[in-house]
DNA sequence: AGCTTCTGAGCAGATGTACAA
DNA sequence: GTTGTACATCTGCTCAGAAGC
């Protein structure tokens, strides 16, 4: 209350207790609910902590207990709808357990600004780390890599060492493809996710797996990099060799597709039909609304956080969440021959 | 290497010295790049500290030097792509400058939880904090709270005590609608944001002053969500009552306005014209292509941290960035009577 | 004996000083 | 005079162990 300003940083335990009557240690023991202090001398203590606004150093307790309350957060793909989504769910679980969650978040997924970025992470003490591995360069990162604390994928393939949560990509992508073939479709092409991208390739993967299966053989997969932009690209090509079916890898390339082929006079789903993946909240409402296969990042990124508790509390042998399927969101823009 | 495994945890800079055969000071001399090194025993030291694998205690550099080399980031509004963008930003603008970020996402922007996410953040001992506001009661919940660290806004009024950054909302919602005005339309609706939100309201009043200075009188602006769905619902209104420009206050929701409006039988452009907002990646391959106002996420998030960056130094008396100026996008979703 | 409270020893580094090579 | 070292002290808090009522 000098003139000079609030010097609140500098408020110590020892100042709450003392205004409190009481040892910097019973103002500990409230701080932390623990047992054995009388009501009155609680009452008192939060008291002198208001008046002080008094906030204990994370830092101090950090050293002594060797616990941060902070896990790591290691993102690729923002600003997608996916990713995003992902970023949301994981901190706000994180939030409900009683941690903060120290995020990086990273334009591009080359390794080396990958574990740099890990570093940094490690460098905060951050008691697990949580990644959301587009690409496959970025598992590769972390592959055998001891980070000497519990790492969680958030991934769409099964592979690894790491604890991994996710949807099984593979899975849905033949769900897809499935759906294709039940309306009679034969021709079915793919628009793919850039190579190197982990969803990207499993769900051509799927593709082409489940064509095969069929009797059918595959054609080349065209490649985008997920942007509206690359579907648009793809899809005028599309239209010139005359496809009649498609699988597009993410719904904002779908979009771009959609437009492509309707600029080039071809009616969706009447000339072809287009299924797209992820269900963004757009999807429902493209021309013609698209029918796709839903991922639920909400559900996926709670996973990786039950995930991470299971972890930090009993080291192994911790059941992890199964897989999630994948439902079909049937639409306008597939239609039966 | 003992069967125990890795106790990596307890790894000081007493062992580092230990190993490197000098004493804990200079080891803190190498970490702290300070000189007085010989370049022999700096080399030395480095190698014991790759070969301990050595991170240095964050918590106990922290309780020392009084700075956690960590700022917060409050973020509401995930995960849509302008929200998202920032939070991508901000945090490599962060890392950038040497600081870890600690994001706190929202789903909902009502006060208390705003209030007790800054108090996470206040408790982690985050050097400062930024605040993407993109409700009132955010800017609310912060007003007149004395948070001990430097805020940061992000947010498109300039109203408020705290440092803000951010794009004019206001002004770029004037130059929308003066597109319209200029394309030779005289009925403008507006398809506004929800009643709290920030930007929206900002639009609003933007959109209905710059109507009022050509003479012509706002209809009642119809109230979205941001979302698709809810253009959709206030495009298929603006179907029936025959409206032949709108202005619709986020892409999002232009994406269902265009939608109802088809479904409708109504054309974009040749029967209505629709300008949005943001600019995001999707609205190129919209259907039509959405003439829109575009937002630099990008660079407002770097302003963000510049301002952080500005008080952290100089604590008072900063200049800070101007408000952004908005470029207006034309494509084919708007058209001359 | 049983609550309640207090005292003192770390936690892992940073910083400053005195001093040796 | 330049490097480097040893020692002491400090950060704010938690946790045993001890003491008081």
């Amino acid at each position: 209350m000098s003139t000079n300003g609030d010097r609140s940083r500098g408020t110590t335990i020892f100042d709450v207790a003392r205004l409190a009557g009481v040892s910097h240690q019973t103002v500990s023991r409230v701080l932390n609910d623990l047992p054995n202090v009388r009501p009155a001398t609680r009452e008192r203590v939060e008291q002198a902590i208001r008046q002080l606004r008094y906030v204990p150093s994370q830092a101090a307790r950090a050293l002594v207990t060797r616990r941060s309350r902070t896990i790591g957060l290691v993102a690729t793909g923002l600003p997608d709808y996916g990713p995003a989504s992902y970023v949301l769910t994981v901190n706000e679980s994180a939030r409900d357990a009683g941690y903060a969650v120290i995020t990086t978040t990273l334009a591009d997924a080359a390794g080396p600004s990958l574990r740099s970025a890990a570093e940094l992470l490690i460098r905060q003490n951050v008691e697990a780390i949580v990644l959301i591995a587009a690409e496959r360069v970025a598992l590769d990162a972390f592959d055998g890599w001891e980070l000497g604390v519990p790492l969680v994928v958030v991934s769409g393939e099964p592979r690894g060492r790491a604890v991994r949560v996710g949807l099984d990509q593979y899975r849905a992508a033949r769900a897809a493809v499935s759906h294709l073939l039940e309306l009679g479709h034969t021709d079915i092409r793919h628009v793919a996710g850039p190579v190197g991208s982990i969803d990207g390739e499993e769900r051509l993967r799927g593709w082409r797996d489940r064509l095969q299966e069929s009797g059918l053989t595959p054609t080349e997969a065209l490649r985008g990099d997920w942007t509206p932009a690359s579907g648009y690209e793809l899809g005028a090509a599309l239209a010139e060799t005359g496809a009649e079916a498609v699988f597009v890898a993410n719904d904002q390339m779908a979009l771009g597709v959609l437009h492509a082929l309707q600029t080039a006079g071809r009616r969706v789903p009447e000339d072809v039909s287009v299924i797209g993946f992820d269900d963004i909240p757009e999807a429902a409402h493209f021309s013609p609304p698209l029918t796709t296969v839903r991922q639920d990042f909400v559900a996926i990124g709670r996973d990786a956080m039950a995930a991470v508790l299971a972890l930090l509390q009993d080291e192994e042998g911790t059941r992890l969440p199964a897989p999630r399927e994948p439902p079909l969101i049937i639409r306008g823009s597939t239609r039966a021959v």
